[in-house]
DNA sequence: TTGTATGCGTTATCAT
DNA sequence: ATGATAACGCATACAA
């Protein structure tokens, strides 16, 4: 029953900090968490020995003992690699100089048994929490599994589709719904529409602002002036291509997102034809790219890492804030950025 | 003393296999880790309960008692997201249905205390091991860490900088001198280039790869035609200004990644002037942004992700392959992309 | 307010 | 070849 807790190289242990400050190990571990029933000398006097011997507690043994890890796992099945990379950074931000760590995990959204893959992975390491992002976010049997097997979740998205301690969201269907008045008073009124893949809320939503705008500035245009895309350059670039044998064609294109809306411009080189002049795009995310292409996109900024650290944060906040509950918003405002690639429509 | 080791919901545990095979804890233990002494009868009938009982080892309480985790870091430094991405994803395939995680962890090179933060989390999470990714790979310092704490490392770099399995490497100069013969054979013999940021072992040797080119076609340059650069897209757009700028002008400008040569494209454009027949543009990485933007961009390839993949396995292998120890390369090869973006030079 | 005994689920030691 | 028992470092229940 000899302790052997005297420093060998290793960090020190709980043990070593109730040894030199004379307390038991509980009383260090109270001091640890926080805990409100407790001499304020004692309190002290074990800070300072922790300081002291530079202890920090292991997390590997917190993580046995809590059965819970201090790891926040980030589950993801979006392909553009810019979107997840800025998610990332704003969960960092959030969880820098905590104790939490991210774990990230792509998974495949074809897989048949990928909620069983999940639940394995949020079991297994039982994670803090988790991000989940869009569009696998927008899956409600993903969440359900999160609330079975109780892990705390954020579900990232275009809509609120869950409550607001669960949920950043953005308001993409009123973002577009401006972005398509402004090419609206700019005086188009043949503009094409490459859309995002089906079954993507995000999709869905920003398709409906760009009806709404058409309905409230009486617009009717016909059918094909909406393209089908799936977020992906290739996919902008083909539907561009489509809208363009259309005669007439756009004056202008809306593209649900950056990467597509620089295929519809690369669309619109091969043709060589002169944007804005003969062709005003609009995107949406604001993505580096945007304004590294010329022309300069005009296109929707998409808060997507603003987003992400508010759902790090109202996943780890109420922990390490004790009770003090900061709200986080649940809602996010997209913004129209103008740039070069809007211009009014060329006369006939 | 009674051990309370039904199921009750929660995940089974090695005591309910121990119990259900009739075995001790230990042996179970040992048919877990592959231990050679052991019955075959017994290691299979343990199997076979593992097996229908769902059983799987808690990472957890295996952190603890191995005094090391089934994580692996990745630690970066690099601006780039694409490439940040491109390493996940590698690095990810590598460990893609083992008991391995990622945790990533961005450094800010700037910090004072950056080692001792790295010397934290590597500690504090008792790392599996960690790939190091440039320009932090470049650190000697920090591989020395790795070796102090006893925490497996893989380099990642332009060069060899360490032995091969602590690295792995690519060849930039001899693919920048290949792509610089490229330009040279195509009648370019004004060759200007953005170089990468001071430091950085990748602009250093991409640069040396430059010269390299250049003295063997007995070319000389003005020292005017080299501009610095930061691997930032702004950047390689100074830079290309400075160049362009010169007169004579260079028809040629070799930017030491891709988003500085979209930057020199950007800059070509704000003068008018059409790319490839008035400047040829060459890069390095090969991104989507390469392919994705008008002309099609002509670069260097570099397998990073490939890369990437082969670090995590070097680091992973040992264990779960035993000791067959697959022998990973610790060299990958560059090589040249053409696209649109490089033509012969104008005539005067 | 503080301490004792015990549990978390695994691996390591040293028997047999 | 297998098992009993003690770590691993922390937290919780219950005493004191």
């Amino acid at each position: 029953m000899a302790a052997k807790n005297r420093e060998n190289g290793s960090q020190p242990t709980i043990n070593d900090v109730a040894r030199v400050a004379s307390v038991s190990k509980k009383t260090v571990s109270r001091v640890i968490n926080g805990s409100p029933l407790l001499n304020d000398d004692t309190r002290k006097r074990v800070q300072e020995v922790i300081k002291d011997l530079g202890y920090v507690p292991n997390p590997q043994a917190r993580a046995l003992a809590l059965r819970r890890n201090f790891l926040i796992g980030l589950v993801h099945d979006n392909p553009n690699a810019q979107t997840v990379l800025k998610v990332q950074q704003g969960i960092l931000e959030a969880i820098r100089d905590t104790e939490f760590e991210l774990v990230v995990r792509p998974v495949d959204r074809g897989m048949v048994n990928m909620l069983e893959d999940i639940r394995q992975f949020l079991e297994r390491q039982r994670l803090f929490g988790v991000v989940l992002m869009p569009p696998i976010s927008e899956n409600d049997s993903l969440a359900e599994l999160c609330r079975q097997i109780g892990c705390r979740y954020v579900r990232m998205g275009s809509a609120e589709l869950d409550q607001p301690g669960n949920m950043v969201a953005s308001n993409d269907r009123e973002a577009v719904r401006d972005a398509i008045r402004y090419l609206i008073e700019q005086g188009h009124s043949r503009i094409g529409f490459v859309s995002g893949p089906h079954g993507f809320r995000s999709a869905l939503e920003r398709r409906l602002g760009f009806e709404e705008a058409l309905e409230q500035a009486d617009l009717k245009l016909p059918r094909s002036m909406i393209a089908d895309g799936n977020y992906t350059f290739d996919s902008g670039l083909l539907a561009a291509e489509r809208l363009l044998d259309l005669s007439p064609r756009p004056t202008a294109i809306f593209a649900s997102n950056d990467e597509m809306a620089t295929g519809v411009l690369q669309a619109a080189r091969r043709r060589g034809m002169d944007v804005p002049k003969d062709l005003s795009i609009v995107g949406f995310d604001d993505t580096p790219i945007a304004s590294h292409i010329w022309p300069p996109l005009t296109t929707v900024r998409w808060p997507i890492a603003t987003m992400a650290r508010s759902a790090a944060l109202k996943l780890t906040v109420s922990v390490t804030e004790g009770e003090q509950e900061v709200d986080e918003p649940s809602m996010f405002l997209s913004t129209l950025i103008r740039r070069g690639s809007v211009a009014p429509p060329p006369r006939d």
